[in-house]
RNA sequence: GGACGAUUAGCUCAGUUGGUUAGAGCGUCUCGUUUACACCGAGAAGGCCGUAGGUUCGAAUCCUACAUCGUCCACCA
């Protein structure tokens, strides 16, 4: 027996600790000993490299580890395969803010290709943290399988999956409206964009015999077509088609009557213009009916020249000046200055956005395919889905389950709304379309055409599309490799709800459409981590909590423990620094449980009781009639302690688990038996028993401890004279 | 406008098939410096489990309505 030193050192040990099992080879499911069967495999969900974690990512980690230790003791051979994300849009425009705000400059300014070495840069030196800092969480995943969405063999898997889906019709090049950030020049996907209410004037005008209301009188000087509802009385004489003179912002105009039922007759006066390159209701009703469409904005947000005298004056200049000629033309008739408008905003950089027709690369969600096999449950091989189809399907079928079940209605209700996804971005980093145009020609492939004459497509993939292939690209495909085969359907994708239709959903897609089967058997989905007083943690507020900052003072084991210990799935966590002092204070109590322990027992039982000592503890307690009351009740809540504990880590109630071994450990073992023993030990007689239970009892709750507090657990059963380490040691049976 | 969640001790929260005296962390009060630990122990105060009904032998837990807060979704010009 070594001797355990007087106080527990977190910061001396866990560096320590963590380096004896990266030697071992554990983390690797390749090099665990044998007897280890059954796959677990979990893919982590990649860190952007746009910086440094946050305590959101410090909860995932922790969450995904406690899960990984538990079947790794279980006997399971664990994969838990990590990477970052080069989250395209999130990292440009970090890199783009700090050279504005450094240099003054802008991307152009650099030029595609030296932007991107700046990037890459910073992309490189945000992923050394990130790794360093999730090593300190003491997270046990294979290291020697990290992936990184925009190297080369995720790259392969990119081009792969998109020429296929080219190729089967489920990728397709349109105009659409677009959700487009004048200030980043690029789009982004409907989910990026936030709503805001802001208080804005709305104003009534004058449109021939009709009066309309608008926010943006800016973007009218195109409206030709009137719409209002076809069963509106109001508005009875005028018919579908009429053409009527109108006296306009700039002059005379022909207006057109369109009747549309989407308008809602109650709002305004009933009746509204239309300006389809600007907007999104307005461009439908125009695909439905066949209007022309013109663009009004251009592309910085300035007006083109059909704005005439305001053409090439920014909107925010211009809308001023417009309402002013409106009054004096006699148009304007009212303005309601208590109107709150919703406007859109890039939640990805903050700028307004401005909807614009665009040529873009869409997935189309409706289009069918075959099935390549019959993993999908209810879909046999060669059967004809769409991927709207199959990301409801297999929820739907139970071959997927979301913790917790509530999710499951909201995915249903995302998948029933679902457009088509639109999937190019005008921004440079991120992996450009595998696509090359000469002339007319298009050239979908993995490879570029032989030919200088091809010139490939300057739009990048959004970030979600590479993130989609994730729990396989990781694996190796397209190749056919034995990781996946072996590893892949995952078990568990364990993330914040934030990202259910970002991500998850995304997932289900791609794995379905390009391996017809599941990426993951369960989704467990956390909370997000908020102050004491409920609030989101930003920078801003100054509420944040530090993950390295809080481990420095107590300890990687308090924080993770703090982070399990009193939520449940799905809900928000509020998460107090006194929270994580407290479980200082209990890894405190568990060293020196372990000091009574270790100064209690002579070294001859210590040696006789190896790792896998539980049915040799009963055979040595067997036959002992001098068990005291105060012995049998320890044993006995010990054996409902472990069944409790693993039933709980059965369920994903990974906090109740906690909880239960916290109580059992201060409160009976420490509490109760250890002042117990101390007049057992005296006595000759009871002495032997009284060291064995102590013993046994330590053991087992090092172990339940283990996957919640990896560091103090290992450190202590590193002098217990045991052969292997604790990370794989066996979970016990109650 | 639709959907979902929350409402439990002074504060922050657990409490999942309805079942004995409703729990934890922090805080408060009293006592205790016994060689594991003062990062401790013993004990105490503190809860009409949001409101009102209902189901049941029995409800924090199930049902209905309402209130307050929060989140997500939605094409109100």
């Amino acid at each position: 027996m070594t001797e355990l030193p007087k106080t527990y050192d977190a910061s001396k040990v866990e560096s320590k600790i963590y380096k004896r099992w990266l030697d071992s080879g554990y983390f690797n499911p390749d090099k665990l000993p044998k007897d280890h069967k059954d796959h677990y495999t979990i893919s982590m969900p990649p860190p952007n490299v746009t910086g440094t974690l946050h305590i959101g990512h410090a909860l995932g980690a922790t969450i995904q580890d406690v899960l990984i230790r538990f079947a790794r003791m279980q006997g399971k051979k664990t994969l838990w395969l990590p990477g970052t994300d080069h989250a395209a849009i999130a990292t440009q425009s970090k890199v783009e803010k700090e050279i504005y705000k450094k240099e003054k400059k802008t991307r152009h300014d650099y030029g595609r290709e030296e932007f991107l070495k700046l990037v890459e840069k910073f992309a490189q030196e945000s992923h050394d943290t990130i790794i360093e800092q999730l090593k300190r969480m003491g997270t046990s995943c294979d290291w020697s399988r990290e992936a990184y969405t925009l190297d080369e063999q995720r790259t392969l898997a990119v081009r792969t999956a998109f020429k296929n889906m080219y190729e089967d019709g489920l990728i397709y090049r349109g105009s659409r409206i677009v959700n487009w950030d004048p200030r980043l020049a690029t789009t982004v996907s409907d989910d990026e964009v936030e709503w805001e209410e802001r208080k804005t004037p709305f104003y009534y005008i004058k449109y021939g015999p009709f009066t309309i209301g608008t926010a943006r009188p800016e973007t009218k000087f195109g409206d030709k077509y009137v719409v209002m509802h076809p069963d509106d009385k109001r508005y009875k004489k005028y018919k579908h088609g009429d053409q009527l003179p109108v006296e306009w912002i700039n002059g005379k105009i022909t207006a057109t009557v369109i009747k549309d039922k989407t308008v809602d007759m109650e709002f305004g006066t009933g009746v509204m213009t239309i300006t389809p390159w600007h907007d999104k209701t307005d461009f439908d009703i125009a695909e439905r009916h066949n209007l022309d469409k013109k663009q009004i904005i251009d592309y910085k947000g300035k007006l083109l020249s059909i704005a005439q005298e305001f053409a090439g004056i920014h909107i925010k200049k211009a809308h001023p000046m417009i309402v002013e000629k409106l009054k004096e033309k006699g148009l304007l008739k009212k303005i309601d200055e208590n109107y709150v408008n919703r406007v859109a905003i890039n939640s990805r950089g903050g700028e307004l956005i401005e909807p614009q027709i665009k040529k873009q690369w869409f997935v189309n969600v409706n289009a069918k395919f075959k099935a390549k096999n019959d993993k999908l449950k209810g879909i046999i091989k060669g059967q004809e889905i769409t991927l709207k189809d199959l990301m409801k399907n297999v929820v739907a079928s139970g071959q997927i389950k979301i913790t917790p079940d509530r999710f499951t209605k909201i995915y249903y209700h995302w998948i029933d709304n679902l457009r088509d996804w639109c999937i190019s971005r005008q921004i440079w980093y991120g992996h450009r379309m595998p696509v090359w145009y000469k002339g007319k020609q298009t050239y979908v492939g993995i490879e570029p055409p032989e030919g200088d004459e091809w010139k490939q497509d300057p739009d990048t993939l959004d970030t979600w599309f590479s993130s989609g292939l994730w729990t396989f690209s990781t694996l190796g495909w397209p190749n056919n490799t034995s990781d996946l085969k072996t590893y892949h359907p995952t078990n568990v994708m364990e993330t914040g709800y934030d990202i259910l239709f970002f991500w998850i959903a995304r997932m289900i897609l791609m794995s379905g459409y390009n391996l017809s089967d599941i990426p993951f058997k369960d989704v467990y989905m956390h909370g997000l981590v908020r102050d004491k007083d409920r609030q989101k943690m930003s920078k801003s507020k100054g509420n944040i909590i530090d993950p390295l900052g809080v481990i420095d003072l107590y300890g990687t084991d308090a924080l993770r423990m703090a982070l399990v210990f009193s939520t449940a799935a799905g809900n928000d966590i509020p998460l107090a620094e006194e929270k994580i002092k407290g479980m200082k204070h209990f890894a405190n109590k568990l060293w020196n449980i372990a000091r009574f322990v270790l100064t209690n027992t002579p070294s001859v039982i210590l040696d006789a009781t190896p790792d896998d000592s539980e049915s040799n503890f009963d055979s040595r307690l067997r036959g002992n009639n001098k068990l005291t009351a105060a012995d049998k009740d320890i044993l006995q809540k010990l054996k409902l302690t472990i069944k409790k504990v693993t039933e709980n880590f059965e369920k994903f109630r990974l906090h109740e688990a906690a909880q239960e071994i916290y109580q059992f450990t201060w409160h009976e073992l420490a509490d109760k038996y250890l002042e117990a023993s101390k007049e057992q030990l005296k006595d000759e007689k009871l002495r032997e028993p009284t060291q064995t239970i102590l013993l046994h009892c330590l053991i087992v709750i090092l172990k339940l401890l283990h996957p919640f507090m990896p560091f103090v657990t290992e450190e202590i059963w590193s002098h217990l004279n045991q052969k292997d380490l604790l990370i794989i040691s066996k979970w016990p049976t109650p």
